[in-house]
DNA sequence: CTGTTAGCGCCTTCAG
DNA sequence: CTGAAGGCGCTAACAG
């Protein structure tokens, strides 16, 4: 075999795209180095314990080959967990999974910990098949947005497991949340000072958080003296922005229509929004959850807001203390306040809910 | 030791998040069920040449322990690969990104695959270490959303590899991106059908997908037998929105400002439509990548749009289909066509970018 | 300091 | 049809 003068950076020649190259592993290593295999175990978790020079070679073998640790042969080892983290959420298209995401991988990363990600946009049958997915694949623990179902199965799953945005059923385990009640409570009190009396709340189906934000709506109610006009209350079929557009058009067309609409959820406000923009009316809306673009629209929408990549952090650094066995205390419950933006929709008075002056 | 007369869900007593529960392998099954190891091998994996009688025996095992396959060991296994993915892509907040994350992950999860996700905000250095420490946990395949910088270091890592949105140098691998030069076209060609002479483009710094829209841009100007005024052509120091919106209150306010504008990416033009309303101007807008409210907007945006999440399918098929090795063709380059979505904000003739009527 | 060995949990031969 | 054995890559425990 003919040897090449310069072999600093082996260039293999199969296609990088048939992955026939076996990746080198630690024997190769060690024989190439002229050490035993525990040497290069040693080297490359710290090198302690290793003369200078021989660690040096070993690094050397492990430059020319490229060699990299299996982290799957390492997750095997015995009592030890893997370095990768589950996050279980509905659709990261919705800003609000996608920024707790962005978040919590950040903080994972900073640890060196992987996320896999478990989409379940389904079935809550599809949540529990996507979790036990994850735990097949040994993650050292589990970050759920948890949808409605019982989460029962997850007792005995040998993971430790922390729960973001809401609480699920059938375990007691770490949860981090926003301040659904307060918040509910906040936005409708402000609507309340601007003199509106006839305050309708649109709610997702069944979510746990619209009905602690429902809550707070009551309670703001009750504080100031008003009983809730039960037909103000609107339990949406679904979730979305269309199921709210179609519910505020019905809403403000009624013989007695609202002078404001809480809108408890970023995509609710949204249809909100639309419909009054078809309907040209200009009731005061206040919106659960800050969104992009809620400045630059006609009227800049006022929003009850929380920081939702603290949710994703502080979920991501619960987990990590709890997988590493560092944290021991029972199950904690994280509440992250929510602040009122005043933007301009929230602020109209009552008057304002007129048809809108062309 | 006591015998309970029920079983049938043993619930462990050991708190969940202490994660000390050992998990049951395929051995204590077989101890249970009274057969061998590979007998229970078998019957996880399809049960094909087992008793009926016997492969009944193994799955009662199965249940009653919550035996679950350990995807870990088993992607240890001798020339196998693992059966997850990985994602590497700059900002899941950037709702362009958090689309291809979510389609990419749908698909991969119908065939049984896993998506661990690579999170790289940071320098082109942070890329590679992500990409390193995604190989390193031996994933089947990579997708990647390349920031510029050489990716050489990726032949010869042994994993089939496709990129995303933008080619990558230093490897020839799969890509899928969409008809950025066309779509740069299509803009400007409306643009110049609506009057327009002049059309300023807002660039975001070294994308190579916004200097092919530059180059549709050009080639429109070319089409219409018009010069391009180069002063007109912004590269802007960061992709942003207020980098965009910075450029276009300068080139707004200068002497000779232009009648349309051409934001190559999505928070570009968030940028310059935020600008824009400071000012109280309105000239044409035309957006690349629609986005979320760009219908709500005081003026609705033109932009034009792809299909973003068939970017993310493409890109999962066709790595699952290199990965199980079913498709050996050399390097394919699979590209998305654009349309123009008329809204509003592209429709303006020149003769609108006066003060804005008050 | 360094080399050797035993397994982690699973799958795949190879016998029986 | 079923049980036993070898090995994947790595680390921890144990010699030398």
């Amino acid at each position: 075999m003919p040897c090449r003068e310069k072999e600093v950076n082996p260039v293999p020649e199969t296609f990088p795209n048939t992955p026939e190259t076996a990746r080198p592993t630690m024997i190769d290593v060690a024989r190439r180095a002229g050490v035993g295999l525990g040497t290069v175990s040693r080297v490359v978790n710290g090198g302690h314990g290793v003369r200078d020079e021989t660690a040096q070679r070993v690094r050397t073998a492990i430059e020319q080959l490229g060699f990299q640790r299996n982290e799957v042969a390492r997750a095997l080892r015995p009592g030890k967990k893997s370095s990768s983290l589950a996050l279980v959420l509905g659709d990261l298209t919705n800003p609000f999974f996608a920024t707790i995401a962005k978040a919590s991988l950040e903080v994972a990363g900073q640890s060196g910990f992987a996320v896999v990600l478990g989409s379940v946009d389904e079935d809550p049958e599809g949540e529990k098949r996507a979790i036990q997915e994850l735990v097949s694949r040994q993650v050292a623990g589990l970050m759920i947005v948890p949808d409605q179902g019982d989460h029962a199965f997850l007792v005995g799953a040998g993971v430790p497991v922390v729960f973001v945005d809401r609480p699920a059923t059938g375990i007691e385990a770490d949860i981090v949340m926003v301040d659904n009640e307060g918040g509910g409570k906040l936005a409708t009190d402000h609507l309340l000072e601007q003199g509106h009396e006839r305050i309708a709340i649109l709610l997702a189906p069944s979510y746990y958080t619209t009905g602690r934000r429902l809550r707070g709506y009551r309670r703001a109610h009750r504080g100031a003296g008003l009983e809730v006009d039960e037909s103000l209350v609107v339990q949406l079929p679904e979730g979305n922005a269309e199921s709210a557009e179609k519910a505020t058009r019905e809403l403000m067309l009624r013989p007695d229509p609202p002078t404001a609409i809480f809108a408890s959820t970023n995509f609710l406000t949204e249809g909100v929004l639309r419909a009054l923009g078809e309907l040209g009316l200009e009731p005061a809306v206040v919106g659960f959850d800050d969104f992009r673009l809620a400045d630059m629209l006609p009227t800049p929408v006022t929003v009850v807001a929380s920081d939702i990549a603290e949710l994703g952090r502080s979920a991501a650094r619960l987990l990590l203390d709890r997988a590493s066995g560092a944290d021991r205390r029972p199950p904690q419950r994280i509440v992250l306040p929510c602040a009122l933006i005043q933007r301009g929709s929230g602020e109209r008075p009552p008057s304002a809910s007129k048809r809108k002056p062309r």
